[in-house]
Parts: C-alpha cells; structure tokens; sequence
DNA sequence: TGGTTTGTTGCAGC
DNA sequence: AGCTGCAACAAACC
C-alpha cells in the first residue's frame, strides 16, 4: 500500500466522490471527527504517500505507513481508524495515520517534489541533491523532501536500473549520473504504477528481495544501509559506487 | 509458526 | 545542538 503510486491509484479509485457530502464520521483516529460533519468533498488528491481528502479550508491527510489499508464501499473485520459515510457510498480506512491539515492544499505542499505529479520539477530535484554531497544514495531516494512518494522498493529497483551502488555519495556523483537517477526514480514510479494496476509488480522486481543478479548472476548483497537502516538488495559488480 | 516489512514519529542518550 | 538508534505502532505475507 504505501508508496506513491499506490497512493495515485487510491485517488483514482475514489474520484467519485468529489462532490459528496460527509453525513457520517466516525473511528478511533485522535481527531475530532465531528468536525467533517455535513463538509462537502472539494477533491481527493495525492502527495507522496499522503492520501488528501480535501475540504473547504482544510483537508483530511492520510498515511497509511507500512500497514494501513482502505475499503471503498466495504469494510473488513476490524475497528476503523476513519469512517466516512456519504449521500452514497463509504470509505473506510484502518491502522493509517490521520491527521487535519489546515489551509488552502495547493499552497501548503510543494507538489514540484512529489515524483507522480503533473508539478513534478526535476531541476528542483537536483538542486535539493546538490545541496546535500554527503548523503547516501539509499538515504536520498528516500528522502521525502526530495523524492515523495518514492520507497524502499522503488529505492532498490532505481538504483538496479541505472546500476549506481546504494553507498554512493551524491556529491562524488558526476553530473549525467545524478540527471539519471532523477530520471529514473520518476520514470519507475510511473513503471510501478502501471505494473500494480495490471497486478504484476512483483514479477517485475529486478532487485528488490532478489537473491542473484539478473544480469551478470553472481548473488546480490542485502543489508541495512545508511541512515534509513532500510533493506538495500544490490550487486557489488554491477552497480559502481562513487566516493568512499 | 514466527520473522519480516512497500513507513514515520518521538524520544533517550550521547 | 544535532545526530543516531531504538521503540512504538499494528497487519499481511511467506
């Protein structure tokens, strides 16, 4: 569920409900849902891997970590976080995050960083990365102020990709390298998109949980890498690593 | 069956 | 002060 992309398929599933009125709201979420009472849906929208339910002057943001999920005119057997009822249909969220967010949407988030948008601004990308040369690849692509909505998974099948070793620092990069890399953690999210819709993403994983190399067939290496301790799956012959 | 994780926050300790 | 490591959260998967 949690990265960008899965995100981006949520609004596209819920579109039907721009222009609904919240006749009921409910759930153990620390908010006071009596608030979204008779509110009527502006837009459902998505940044990074916040799920937005927007509202006259304030919206509804949703993150649904790494064990969240939805039901869309259902419900599963467990206690929701957030439950909206509407003039027709319900949507039901569990074990996310959820929180108010305060003013107009499109003032308060930088959509320029989040890699599924239509403001999706690859010079500014690399402008955040050219302030920060020490850091990791594998912490980079993480980063959510650079990179939103890109995760562990894109992480690992970018760095494959354009087989650039997870310990890289961003600073020893040249120029067409760190290009690349934007480029390319853009161009897999929109290749998962499309992959998770069609039910086959996991078929298509060249590196991530991978044990071998797919292209030169020696075993990957896994650990815990930089800051993020997440899990890197990479292979020490074919992805260089730049600086030490 | 139990270990693992597509994620983030907050806090203790250094 | 700023960094890092860890716990907490909590559910499906293999």
């Amino acid at each position: 569920m949690p990265e960008g992309p899965s995100i981006v398929i949520l609004t596209e599933q819920t579109r039907e409900f721009a222009g609904r009125t919240i006749l009921r709201a409910e759930g153990d979420a620390k908010i006071d849902t009596s608030r979204l009472l008779g509110e009527r849906v502006r837009a459902l929208r998505s940044w990074g891997k916040h799920f937005l339910i927007e509202l006259d002057g304030f919206s509804v943001r949703i993150h649904f970590l790494l064990f969240g999920s939805y039901r869309i005119n259902g419900r599963k057997d467990a206690v929701p976080r957030l439950s909206l009822g509407f003039s027709k249909g319900e949507l039901n969220f569990y074990a996310c995050s959820v929180q108010y967010v305060e003013g107009e949407l499109l003032r308060t988030y930088d959509w320029a960083g989040d890699v599924m948008s239509d403001a999706w601004d690859a010079r500014q990308a690399l402008a955040k990365l050219r302030a920060m040369p020490d850091t990791l690849a594998c912490d980079a692509v993480l980063d959510q102020a650079v990179f939103a909505g890109a995760g562990n998974i894109i992480k690992n099948e970018v760095l494959f990709r354009i087989r650039l070793h997870p310990l890289s620092r961003i600073g020893a990069l040249p120029a067409t390298r760190l290009r690349e890399l934007v480029k390319e953690v853009r161009q897999y999210s929109f290749d998962f998109l499309a992959w998770k819709k069609a039910g086959v993403l996991k078929e298509n994983w060249l590196a991530h949980t991978k044990t071998v190399c797919p292209r030169c067939a020696i075993p990957f290496s896994m650990g815990k890498l930089g800051k993020t301790r997440r899990r890197s799956f990479w292979c020490e012959r074919c992805q260089k690593r730049y600086g030490d």
